[in-house]
DNA sequence: AGCATAAACGCAAGCGCTTGCACTGTCAAT
DNA sequence: ATTGACAGTGCAAGCGCTTGCGTTTATGCT
């Protein structure tokens, strides 16, 4: 069997609290005795044992991050949920923490999973990767005063919730503004999903850039059946803008595609700005211009907020904004105007 | 504070064994009594608390899912991760155990995740999501005699490890096959990486089917730099293949970008075929054509394997093969011969 | 020298569950 | 009736750690 922290006492000739309190540095330790304990667990090689760890102290040291019901398998296959995933890991683990996923086919499932997690003990918290309204994940977290923190814009109970999130609406303008400068007049913005809070942000923030540009065009599209993709091509040779926005990489790389067939070339006749700035940016050909929206960012600091916010000493309710920042790639061009001006 | 077995223990009037024993279903309770104590809990709404059963039970229903170092971050941004994370996660949560996830930055930083979950026993059993020659994390689990199972191809103690994996090669065949049966001739294979085990296997059944088919060309190309994307479409221009073969979806859009760039047009001018069907395939545009490799299946299986190796009565070593099935969708067309035959 | 005070540590009672073993009652076989 | 075999429960000793409180020893003050 392990070594336990008996063993640790006898060898260093102390009693089995004075390692525990050593292990947790508390003050009431004398140094000396701190060294003595350390050294009998270094040449034993005692490691404490978590099970019994957080049956005394009550706490799992553990947290969960809820990724979004299944049911949308479109952002399954975004990078930025592992980038996530992996961000909270590392916070985690330097605080010897751990992550557990929750997930689920349907809001149903992943109910019961947070739910069972929770009542169980085996989570302190969790890490909510996605909003909707009317969600029961969140209503429940909500109404049973769970300890969580939101990554993402919160659509309920909106002072009531810590979240850590981007400002779509600032970078939406930022997108347009950049495009703008550069001499494009006629802009166009796509995105897949106008129930999505982020969509809708970064258009706003895109028609803001526009308005106050007081240029005439406004267009957005939506793609998902093949009607709207013929729609679309059918926007490019009319209107033909010579920028496009799309709401993030990951459709960024469709949209290429498309413009491709369409016979038009990035960046030369259309440049393309996009959000994210996810590991697939490099991976597109050419490489993506995008508004990076330091996922990895936002991952650490919403798993720090939520560790601070376990720890009791804290303030209930934090909102953070975590800046983004503009990656300048190969997608998009000046335009020299031909008409307009 | 919770409902505590012992309340409900007095509930039922019966000892907290009793309890115990029927949460566990065991036999040597009779019906009758388990249906008082059941009633009891329900009553009560109690739950068992994790801590406490790990503690006495030694072990923690909680399996680690590794992900591989960021070192590499192209793997980081497949969505093929995310897909095992769930099904195992979906696995686990119908069996009440609980994925927890282990990544590092480097090797390192990951060993040491490892280590300390396993020591602590927050962990009883992992599941490898990648396998590298020298790599120190499987060489530690291997030497610790840690339960795990592998999920891909061992490239050591083969002989010794748990696994489950497609078979690569017969699905690099199985594409050749396709597209030759289509009427294609000239066929090129691309991938972006010959250290990977996958790449090789896949391009390895290429080579066997070409060879069976006695066709002359066998050509195989790496892009990662610029100078490789030119040879690239230099190739395309002077050879004209009018199939390829990309070695997983991911890289498959990159491939149609480049080739569009190029002028041709997919599938009309060159067929495309690739795998993983990860569902990156129904967002490219045309749809890809791809051979699903049943990631979900692979995450289950190796989930399920990894249990029962957990529950003890099991033999040692299990090596699984999950089938994989050509999915038809919009890149490959038939190829009507000009020149040949 | 005498006493209050604080610093440093030990005692022991849990935390909520599992499980080996002992115990009771029932029933068929002798 | 006596015994043996079992099915069905209860007892109580842990699992390895935390922590409130009590005890000891060193320190400061008058």
């Amino acid at each position: 069997m392990a070594i336990t922290m008996k063993e640790v006492a006898e060898e260093a000739g102390v009693a089995t609290s004075t390692v525990s309190r050593t292990i947790q540095n508390r003050s009431s330790i004398s140094n000396s005795t701190k060294e003595k304990v350390r050294k009998a667990m270094e040449k034993l090689g005692y490691v404490p044992n978590f099970s019994a760890q957080s049956l005394a102290s009550r706490q799992t040291r553990t947290i969960g991050v809820i990724l979004p019901p299944f049911s949308q398998p479109e952002k399954a296959s975004d990078p930025f949920f592992l980038e996530i995933l992996r961000a909270s890991s590392k916070v985690c683990s330097e605080r010897e923490y751990t992550v557990a996923i929750a997930s689920g086919d349907t809001t149903k499932e992943l109910l019961e999973s947070v739910r069972l997690m929770y009542l169980r003990k085996r989570i302190d918290g969790f890490l909510l990767l996605y909003s909707k309204l009317g969600d029961p994940v969140s209503r429940y977290l909500h109404d049973h005063n769970v300890p969580y923190v939101l990554i993402g814009c919160p659509v309920e109970f909106e002072n009531e919730v810590s979240y850590v999130d981007n400002d779509n609406v600032l970078a939406g303008k930022m997108a347009a503004h950049f495009l703008i400068e550069k001499g494009h007049r006629k802009i166009g913005f796509v995105g897949f999903d106008q129930q999505e809070k982020v969509h809708q942000d970064r258009y706003t923030g895109y028609q803001v850039a526009m308005k106050q540009a007081n240029l005439p065009t406004t267009s957005f599209y939506i793609l998902e059946q093949a009607n709207e993709y013929l729609q679309f091509q059918e926007y490019l040779r009319t209107e033909k803008p010579s920028a496009l926005i799309a709401v993030d990489d990951l459709f960024a790389l469709r949209l290429m595609q498309v413009v491709s067939v369409s016979n038009f070339k990035i960046p030369e006749d259309i440049s393309l700005l996009s959000f994210n700035n996810s590991l697939l940016a490099t991976f597109a050909h050419p490489f993506l211009t995008t508004i990076d929206i330091h996922a990895m960012e936002l991952g650490r600091q919403a798993t720090l907020q939520l560790l601070t916010k376990l720890s009791g000493d804290q303030e209930p309710i934090i909102k953070r904004t975590i800046p983004h920042e503009l990656i300048q790639r190969e997608t998009v061009n000046e335009h020299h105007q031909t008409s307009t001006r």
